[in-house]
DNA sequence: GCAGATTATGACTTCATAGTCATATTTTAT
DNA sequence: ATAAAATATGACTATGAAGTCATAATCTGC
């Protein structure tokens, strides 16, 4: 937790601090990241850093809440999260993500790494409980996407959640690759080919999972 | 590269020097990874191992080297890796990976980190090599499956790999952390909740790939 | 415009470990 | 059996970054 310091200190340099540690964190990992870097990037002095926080790893698991929170204020403004289908959850969540990918591709970056363990243990905690949230949301879409006969119910949920995890979760990975190479305005190509791409996908996943 | 002082060592010494290496790298990520550790649980003296390595980076990308060419051995001597359809391909080789996982758990997940990039750039360049053979093979299976009329013709094959692949990997964490339950042999029931989940992940696949 | 509180700073200390090297031990060749 | 070559060892050095702290600058309320 940050000390009362950080927390008084003026949104603006807070988020300045913030950006310049999760980019260091992203880039080179935790140990190699220093906070001497850190902090000049962030315009301040090495030792105002140990002034907002307790040491690097209190500074470490602040980036991770962080991001996290940042992510939870983007998604509660957009998505209204109510009953989907899965199909359209895939859908929107693709598009929702492509979005996020532009507008703060360092953020999506160091969520994904934190997310598939990139840390070892550090982030492990705070990112189980992140990951199972969505888990649990997508167990509920599964299971009233049986009720509602658009996905087979022959198969256990739990590997239908397997299937859908790992479709997306590749795909997600994918698409942080296109997003990466249109660092500008994406071309009305490249959107067309973005949308294509994702409507297959689901085209796919409603062949496999759906019930036909 | 090691020196030749190493290359001429005798193999039990040779495996355990890596196995230890391997083991701290994998447990403690490459940084936090001690030189004096290692030399310790490979019963040298530290000094002994900069008789056999440049230096930690060194020793650090044989450690990688020296497993992609163990897994090459093993898969050598078990698939013939002929022309097989992309469905029998999964299905043997999640029996594959889950054998491996039994035998030489340590190495497996070793490759599965530094595959994933869990190691930043470090092990980049040799595992992308790697990466790209198995997906070379798989964009043939893929081609030759829609020849063969097993595979949906309507769609781009970088695509289907994509679908392929996600859903794979996945799978594979899931095997992963369910052979780690069963450390000695396997129950006759566990042993058939496994068959049966790779029957139902094969028969998803199908679904979606496949010509309907 | 003053005093007390808060925040900022970077030179300095501490500490851990990568990497060295002089010496000891073992192996090989004759 | 002996000398030369190869290998092993661990105390020692060099390095670099985390974390400290005394002091300076700034802010806040009166």
């Amino acid at each position: 937790m940050p000390k009362r310091t950080f927390i008084r200190l003026d949104e603006d340099k807070k988020e300045r601090v913030m950006r310049a540690a999760i980019g260091e964190f992203q880039a080179r990992g935790y140990e190699d990241a220093k906070i001497e870097d850190i902090a000049q990037n962030a315009g301040v002095a090495k030792g105002s850093i140990y002034q907002y926080f307790e040491d690097k790893k209190d500074l470490f698991l602040y980036s991770v809440t962080w991001t996290i929170e940042y992510f939870m204020k983007m998604i509660d403004r957009q998505t209204p999260l109510k009953d989907m289908d899965i199909y359209e959850y895939f859908l929107s969540g693709s598009r929702e993500r492509f979005e996020m990918i532009r507008k703060e591709p360092l953020l999506v970056s160091f969520a994904i790494d934190f997310t598939q363990g990139k840390y070892g243990g550090l982030a492990e905690e705070i990112s189980r409980e992140l990951k199972q949230v969505g888990e649990q949301y997508e167990l509920k879409l599964i299971a009233n996407g049986k009720k509602r006969r658009t996905i087979r119910d022959d198969m256990d949920d739990k590997l239908l959640l397997l299937f859908f995890q790992g479709v997306t979760e590749k795909f997600t990975m994918r698409v942080m690759e296109m997003a990466k190479n249109f660092k500008y305005e994406p071309t009305e190509e490249q959107l067309l080919e973005m949308k294509g791409l994702i409507e297959s996908m689901v085209l796919l996943l409603k062949q496999g999972m759906g019930r036909n």
